[in-house]
DNA sequence: ACTCAAAATGACAAAAATGTCACTTTGGAT
DNA sequence: ATCCAAAGTGACATTTTTGTCATTTTGAGT
């Protein structure tokens, strides 16, 4: 017996990560946020104390939803497949790096941040042990480069997706490339 | 005949880089920049208008920097040499592609700023074309893969030096397998 | 049709950042 | 030594963002 909520918790997810993408933590604003919802500001204070308390729900929110994905990748058991699987994951979460990095910014002050921040680590941990578990396999099936470190392995990958596409490449020439540079790099085989 | 200034031109811009690197565009103010100089907020409008002017100016300054060792690349016929010049370039310069993108988020209200946001199009511009030079080159002499867009390549190679070294691996290893990955990736040879 | 709890609002006070200006300080030039 | 232009300051008015709260609106349940 209530009355039916303007918005629901996905129109406030997205425009979130659309204003945070954009405009970056300190651009972010409550005002901004419900004038994209065509809601009253104060609206939104029903549901978070704060920024903070939002940004922090909203990147759980997102992690959630892209670990949920990142887990399925043990149903491969080969690394090619893996490799393919991560590779089409990440290009449909594009900017999910980009996101992890804005929340490093986030300043805890109380208890309760305290706590949610604490969550949220343990999503990173659980997506870094996950792709580490890709490395790993990778280099024990001799597909992957035993000597370079597992970090930049794993970094370099999830960097490759915030190359901006300015020249508007089509979306399939662009990936296909991007998975060439990955696997044997930019230069030809007679080097 | 007049007073000795309080900080140099260098100090502000060094201090401007490192805030707005940690801040964001949004997140740099002047009450901050004016903490970091130990200089009085009001002091800096007088070289300053306001927060888009200094930005635009520092922008500019930082890009000249870089362009004066960016042309240097000339100086080396062949591709291989220009290829170790870039990486290391880029290795001093790590955040420069990170400074262009906050770059854009800057506001043009006026007719100054305009003329001030030409200018600076006109040394991205020159990056961009030294850059594909250098691309042109690696493809001619069959060094680089002739069917990944130019654009891409550029892109990667500016993009790589921004993977965060999360697990301290000493400098001179990072940038070899770095090196290593762009020019061959990260997959064995046997595939 | 009435009730009432959740949803939404607008108005308010406080905090933070901006921009301006009259005034003070400083040190090289005379 | 003293002049004075540039450097720097502190106080003020304005704007933007934040957070709170009393009040109003809504619609499902009865």
């Amino acid at each position: 017996m209530a009355r039916e909520r303007k918005f629901s918790d996905e129109d406030l997810f997205l425009a979130t990560k659309e204003l945070l993408l954009n405009h970056g933590y300190e651009g972010f604003t409550f005002g901004l946020l419900a004038e994209r919802l065509k809601v009253s500001r104060s609206a939104l204070y029903k549901y978070f104390g704060n920024k903070e308390e939002l940004i922090m729900e909203f990147m759980m929110y997102e992690m959630d939803q892209f670990m949920d994905k990142l887990r399925k990748i043990d149903d491969y058991d080969d690394f090619e497949d893996q490799f393919n699987y991560l590779l089409e994951l990440m290009m449909s979460h594009r900017n999910i790096h980009q996101l992890i990095e804005i929340g490093r910014h986030v300043p805890v002050n109380n208890k309760k941040m305290e706590e949610k921040n604490k969550k949220l680590d343990g999503l990173h941990l659980n997506m870094y042990q996950s792709l580490v578990g890709f490395v790993g396999l990778g280099k024990k099936e001799g597909k992957l480069k035993p000597h370079i470190p597992d970090t930049l392995i794993v970094g370099y990958i999830l960097q490759s997706f915030l190359v901006p596409n300015l020249a508007q490449i089509p979306h399939s020439e662009w990936v296909q490339s991007m998975k060439e540079i990955i696997r044997d790099g930019m230069f030809t085989d007679d080097n």
